[in-house]
DNA sequence: TTTAATTTGTTCGTATGTATG
DNA sequence: TCATACATACGAACAAATTAA
């Protein structure tokens, strides 16, 4: 007797969607490229308008395709990879499961630990570069805007991850701290003593450029753990804080 | 003058998937219950059924929401997080950006270091059980059917991964597999000496474990780096090799 | 076992808003 | 201003699948 697969019904936006998805990452159409119309599709998957649209829907949704009325150049456009797909899972991970916030830190820290290990063995000069500028600008607005000074922040740690030469890891960085942000960013922004946080931060940045500088990669993650730690440790609960320093300082703590 | 915001047109089925996100995340609708009907939705919303089918295909493509023909008992059901979205994210991000298998270990490296460190630190003796018992069943497939073996192997690396005690890990842990296995699982099942490869992986898991048992975090994680190094090695570059070896042992030679 | 009811899946036709030349 | 090509949205209808009477 032959061995029988089990199948289960296709849909016709699945085929659709298993299709455009191919060719997209087979490189026969690139991001910044157009597909046909809808009409035009319409014709050459032989189905209807709505099935079509709602396999671009689907496309659209997971951040591949994007769409817009009244473009006469073409259909949906290619997009490149942007880190928001990613960001919307786990948000949903974070939200369904009612995670909290030292649970989201502990993961920044490993990954941020990581970049920053990294970072310090394969960094150029063009990177030590913009990591530097990125700290001098921190320190020129300690006490302004924190929104402004936000930005520099998270320009330092781009850089850091850009620097680790590892996507994955960069664009886990990007979305673990977009999640405790969004968890906790109106409640920093509202800090009253706030000029010496962005201080300290600043101090504490410093010392991370300075181990990635002379490439001393262990210290430099640890610093950058440690970092997090003590940055974001005022929010969750004290034990939960002494935890949080523990794990920052794992490598030293075992020497 | 006011402060005017920009706006952006907001399409009719953008607002219906915000609102549904919205009765999720608050808990309005909890996983396992069902969300009312197409038709029924349509008269909530006082849209067309094309546009809440189109809301409803977003939803479903991000996994929140699953609905199949013919069930009286309701309309989409609402989904408890699965890893499916994640890992359809990577892989866009993998193959757009067309990554190198090297790059995708060091990341599984850099997770299950993590993972293996902190469930040294926080296993329980049932995690302790299931993870030995998975390493036993482990040892008896040795010789046998890679796909079976696969499986033993999978749950041993699962059941430290829970027993870290952090879903972020533990999820991305998941897929981080999932993209390696789908990059090299044939050509690795396809090997040549497949029965000592296997015997070689039990051995290193073994040591693992006993780190684990004795809650030597640092030489644990240690340990499950350098297995993922030695394992995964012989599919990349020499050079590559040879740095997922350094990165493996980055703490001792820290020392 | 059959039937009826309810649901999603799919199609067609049509009308409308939007951007480009 | 107009014509054109596009996505967006609506409504009605039928097909297929599932469940329960």
């Amino acid at each position: 007797m032959p061995q029988f697969q089990p199948v289960k019904p296709v849909r016709t936006h699945e085929s659709i969607v298993r299709q455009i998805e191919e060719a997209i990452y087979s490189g026969d159409v690139a991001p910044g490229q157009r597909l046909p119309s809808e009409r035009e599709l319409v014709v050459q998957f032989g189905v209807s308008r709505a099935s079509v649209r709602e396999a671009l829907r689907d496309l659209q949704s997971s951040g591949l395709l994007r769409s817009r009325p009244g473009d006469p150049s073409g259909g949906a456009e290619v997009q490149s990879f942007s880190s928001g797909m990613l960001q919307r899972s786990f948000t949903a991970l974070v939200r369904l499961e009612r995670l909290r916030l030292h649970e989201l830190i502990v993961f920044r820290m490993v990954i941020e630990g990581s970049a920053t290990y990294l970072a310090a063995l394969h960094r150029q000069d063009e990177h030590l570069r913009r990591i530097k500028k990125a700290h001098d600008l921190m320190r020129r607005l300690v006490g302004g805007d924190q929104e402004v000074f936000g930005q520099a922040d998270v320009e330092f740690h781009q850089v850091i991850a850009e620097a680790s030469g590892n996507q994955l890891i960069r664009v886990c960085n990007e979305v673990a701290r977009g999640l405790v942000l969004g968890l906790i960013g109106e409640k920093l922004a509202r800090s009253s003593d706030l000029a010496e946080l962005q201080a300290d931060s600043c101090r504490r940045h410093g010392r991370v450029l300075a181990m990635i500088k002379k490439q001393e990669a262990v210290e430099a993650a640890h610093l950058a753990r440690l970092d997090l730690a003590e940055y974001y440790g005022p929010y969750v609960d004290p034990e939960e804080a002494d935890e949080l320093l523990a794990f920052a300082n794992r490598d030293l703590t075992a020497i």
